[in-house]
DNA sequence: TACTGCTTGTGGAACGTTCCCATCTGAGGG
DNA sequence: CCCTCAGATGGGAACGTTCCACAAGCAGTA
């Protein structure tokens, strides 16, 4: 006699077939809705699934048919609205697409970052998207070289084997000198917290907008928030601060609520990336806004492409633009 | 003639063992650092799995292990801070217990919420955390009938099949109000943004320390951010507010601002969940703390109890702390 | 009647692993 | 010189699905 069922088992395609009466083939094609089935044993298998609980197992799918129907996002930092809205431009596309997104945090640590990349791949996403500059380069070599991978950070020397979509730093890092410079400050600064390749973009921006306008250009690196000194600032000056990021630029209004500096008459902020943060600061913050969802939404339509056939690797600059609020306004 | 390898075909473990001159169980043992395996042979399998590129299928593995070594995690919205504070904690558990984590954003949409718990189902992974309030009552029995599953938010009447892990919100907001009643306060409003479980367990906590305190007790709800209305507030003589989380009290600062409202002079404000926020903002915030990282370990071990044997739902309740910062002081 | 073609259905191979079991090879003991 | 035993190695089944080739039934047509 046949083993019955065993107790805790998950139910098969097989099961469901049996219980309707027809062939685990047939079974396939009806759950799929695949045509070819008639109306009556379609219900049957329906139901019969129904009854049992039955989930399709990926595994088993992925692995006949070649394909994952998912796609794999690798981010940095999970609570970075700048992340957060590329994954949301992902996921529509990906569902439009018909296609699911799962997404591995990898934090700032290239090593945790691999880890999460090497599991997508294993786990055979059609399509890698990643969000971080921290990714060593050679990680992405191979990374693109086994399956379509779209890198949606700045990279100063981008690999052959991935594409980009980025959205231009150096031009939105003159963006916002400008709108200083017409604002009528002279002396203007650029803040950062990272040495990425995002902003050694930026600061290219920074320098060119200052040489066009003859104005002298000064640059500071900090570790951490608490680092930044706002007296060395107004000492040497400065009288607009340029951010490598909104959250950045939030520290320095706080400072500067601390210590009695007046934002925007004695010293103009601007941040980057125009994340929620920006409207929810007193006084609202001055930011650059990249457009993350079209990004998301592309990196899907990228990976279509390269899965189409596409051998030649996209590089692609979205234009930034600024969006002005109270923390920068006439002095 | 046998054909040769295909051109993109990717490497198997056969490709690996025949160019090792091994047989593929010898390779699958050597890959995975099984024993049983002559040190000239593994090195020789080691060597031919990189020169080939050659990546393990988790497909076939976990189709045939039955077990995938995935944990996946479903929540409410990536760029909520406490949210990602509990993926923190799952993250770090499941590195030592050498699994591996994948996440899937679900937005407050019951249905979208549905979808990623569904394709985390049909993957097979071992455990599933939940993180959100969102999903249906049923939804929540599904998963749990299959899968042992961990749910991190208040809820009023959990499931059987799903374990609970939370910080107990009513005794979180009476921490609140009794911290604002010691500093003088009189009049004390409870203002939320959504009308979630956690809201209405924390609405009963703001209650019981009121009626406690022999006080009087208001309870707004708003849509968005641009519906708290900071005059009628201070109009009906509210003195103090307790904000269902950190970005509601982050607007009310934002309202006292451009209203010339003094914080805490005038309006002493609580938010809820200690994120970032609470230390970026002017004045810094006094919020509510909950242990995420320790909850999100918790949820792991939880996890892998169930996996162990353990039949018993477990309805875990851990205390949350409350965190002085600026925006309340003495009157 | 004999054929063609369409719809509905079935069986079996294949996907890439793991794991059980059988076989082989020496070394050591009697 | 045979037997035993342990370690190293290989063969094959199994996991759950999809898809291909083919069979059966039936209607329409010459």
């Amino acid at each position: 006699m046949v083993a019955e069922l065993t107790a805790g088992r998950r139910p098969t395609i097989i099961d469901v077939a049996k219980r309707a009466g027809v062939s685990k083939s047939l079974a396939s094609r009806a759950l799929r809705g695949d045509g070819g089935v008639s109306a009556n044993n379609r219900d049957l298998v329906l139901d019969a699934a129904q009854e049992l609980g039955y989930r399709p197992n990926s595994a088993a799918r992925s692995l006949v048919r070649g394909v994952s129907g998912l796609v794999g996002v690798v981010l940095n930092q999970l609570d970075n609205q700048h992340h957060t809205g590329i994954v949301q431009g992902v996921q529509t596309r990906a569902k439009e697409l018909n296609a699911r997104v799962i997404i591995g945090n990898g934090g700032q640590n290239p090593e945790e970052l691999e880890r999460q990349i090497d599991t997508m791949i294993e786990l055979r996403v059609d399509g890698l998207v990643i969000v971080s500059s921290w990714v060593p380069r050679q990680v992405l070599e191979r990374a693109g070289s086994e399956v379509p991978t779209v890198v949606l950070t700045h990279l100063a020397d981008p690999p052959a084997q991935v594409d980009t979509i980025a959205s231009d730093d150096v031009s939105g890092a003159q963006l916002a000198v400008e709108h200083l410079v017409q604002a009528g400050h002279q002396r203007i600064a650029y803040l950062s917290r990272s040495a990425s390749a995002t902003s050694h973009a930026r600061i290219d921006g920074v320098v060119l907008a200052l040489e066009a306008a003859k104005l002298p250009c000064t640059i500071l690196q900090v570790e951490s928030g608490e680092d930044i000194n706002l007296e060395q600032l107004s000492a040497s000056g400065i009288d607009a601060v340029l951010c490598n990021n909104d959250l950045t630029a939030a520290e320095v209004i706080r400072l500067a609520h601390e210590q009695q500096v007046q934002v925007p008459g004695q010293l103009a902020v601007i941040g980057y990336d125009n994340t929620a943060l920006a409207r929810l600061l007193y006084p609202s913050l001055t930011s650059i806004d990249q457009p993350q969802v079209d990004m998301g939404r592309r990196a899907v339509d990228a990976i279509a492409e390269r899965t189409a056939g596409r051998t030649q690797a996209l590089r692609e600059l979205y234009t930034p633009q600024l969006v002005a609020r109270a923390s920068t306004a006439q002095p």
